[in-house]
RNA sequence: GGGGGCGUGGUGUAGCGGUUAACAUGCGGCCCUGUCAAGGCCGAGAUCGCGGGUUCGAAUCCCGUCGCUCCCGCCA
């Protein structure tokens, strides 16, 4: 017992009949007559522990006492039970340590059926995540995360980290934050936006970033947050939107199959979704078509939108991609120069559009892409277009001017992308902690 | 920022003009020869978000306020 090394429960079938030491919350206290049997939960799963009582009633009075999902150090040894419906075994209690005794109530039983609104929730977040599924989603998280570094290491890509203090708003400035720095004032970055093109503009050739984002929209929608992970990426030598395009979908496919590979029977389990590895290519529709398969669907757009299209449209595009491709994705493509911001490459011949895209899911924005502009006289047009003030954008406007190859890139929600692939209604279940116009704690 | 919905024991809900405010779960106690989402019995726990109004009478209707939530705008 003094120096022994802790079992998981998950690896307790190859030690059957050994001594071991497990660790972990007591999820459940069935204490009769003559027997006990916890139920302890780890990291890797549940295992039924039992006692008789008389073999030493002091520990049994003990216990007794046991509240749960305190945290216990049990020893005993392992036997195969096909009784017991938790694995077909069971560990017969010899020495019991209590390293956390929980208080009881419990503001949030992690073992309950019934949950709480996700509100209530959200303020006992530590007990909430004790549940299996949300274990499950941060194991899928980390996998999907790893195959994403994973596909881009295979193509050449370099990882930043870049700043996310800035001196001045990189693009409209309406969404940022802004922080005491000493004497003067500094801005959140709500893009990495800027950067990336910078490492463009030094001959990284192709970067990636994964990092927070911050912005400071009063959004009230189960889709948005004030600070999000957004996973970036910049690639130069492009022709056009297209090969961004391409490269995200076939990364997108990558992702989804080294997921399912590792997770599908949890994600079965946990939140009822056959995960479907996306076929490639993804259906494109250029925007002028989407604006003509909505009328044809009896979509009314509002009238505001000049050519721009509203999320209930894009649901509605998502439907008919549905059942027209049998896709859950399709690529929004060549929208309007007014609606998309300077530094978007314009079509050579119809300026009125640009070379960049969306990448709809379910139904749900969760990319924004395009060709970049690297013609400094025309970015700077662009800009004086836009009525932006060239002074506080100067230093990036310099990337241009010495030298810049053609690219394009894309920015992604880690949370949406999860959030559509684990069918979750809101995105506040679909991160660590949620931050939003009215949620700083915990 | 605009619009809709909700706010009842710790939690999740029912009740929607007159009820000792109900049910489930959790909590406390007792019982039960191995249980297994254990089961059985008993008990504690809510002046129905807050303020005002209508009414003989309000958890129930009206107004205001706060909180939450969803939709729109904005986006990832």
């Amino acid at each position: 017992m003094i120096c022994m090394e802790r079992t998981l429960i998950a690896h307790l079938p190859q030690a059957i009949g050994q001594k071991v030491k497990i660790q972990g919350f007591l999820h459940t206290l069935r204490d009769q007559k003559t027997m006990q049997f916890l139920i302890l939960r780890d990291r890797s799963g549940m295992v039924q522990v039992a006692f008789y009582k008389k073999a030493n009633p002091e520990l049994a009075e003990q216990i007794s006492r046991l509240t749960n999902e305190s945290v216990l150090t049990i020893t005993g040894t392992v036997v195969e039970n096909p009784i017991v419906k938790l694995g077909g075994l069971e560990v017969q209690l010899e020495t019991l340590t209590v390293e956390s005794l929980a208080e009881a109530p419990l503001p949030l039983d992690p073992t309950a059926e019934v949950l709480p609104s996700l509100d209530y929730r959200l303020d006992w977040r530590f007990l909430d995540m004790r549940r299996a599924p949300v274990t499950a989603f941060f194991e899928i998280q980390t996998t999907l995360e790893m195959a994403f570094r994973e596909y881009w290491l295979q193509h050449g890509f370099v990882e930043i980290h870049s700043p996310k203090l800035m001196g001045s708003a990189s693009e409209s400035g309406a969404e940022l934050f802004e922080v005491q720095y000493f004497d003067t004032k500094a801005y959140l970055a709500q893009s990495p936006q800027f950067y990336k093109q910078m490492a463009m503009a030094a001959g990284f050739e192709r970067v990636f970033e994964i990092g927070p984002v911050f912005r400071a929209d009063p959004s009230f929608t189960s889709r948005h947050m004030t600070e999000f992970t957004g996973l970036d990426m910049e690639m130069s030598y492009i022709e056009s939107h297209e090969d961004v395009m391409r490269f995200l979908e076939n990364m997108l496919h990558y992702v989804y199959q080294r997921v399912a590979e590792k997770h599908a029977a949890a994600i079965e389990a946990h939140f009822g979704v056959q995960l479907e590895v996306p076929s490639v290519p993804f259906p494109r529709i250029p925007m002028a078509e989407a604006v003509e398969i909505l009328k044809r669907e009896g979509y009314t757009l509002p009238p505001e939108k000049k050519g721009d299209i509203d999320p209930g449209g894009e649901r509605t595009l998502a439907q008919f991609v549905r059942r027209e491709y049998n896709h859950d994705f399709f690529f929004l493509t060549d929208w309007p120069w007014t609606v998309r911001p300077f530094y978007h490459m314009r079509h050579p011949d119809r300026p009125d559009l640009t070379r960049s895209f969306d990448l709809i899911a379910k139904g749900t924005e969760i990319v924004t892409g395009a060709q970049r502009e690297h013609r400094y006289p025309i970015l700077r047009e662009q800009a004086i277009e836009k009525g932006l003030s060239l002074e506080p954008i100067q230093f990036y406007l310099d990337f241009f001017r010495y030298g810049c190859p053609p690219h394009g890139g894309f920015g992604l929600g880690l949370s949406r992308l999860m959030m559509v692939m684990l069918n979750l209604p809101n995105i506040r279940e679909a991160v660590f902690l949620f931050r939003g116009p009215n949620r700083l704690h915990p």
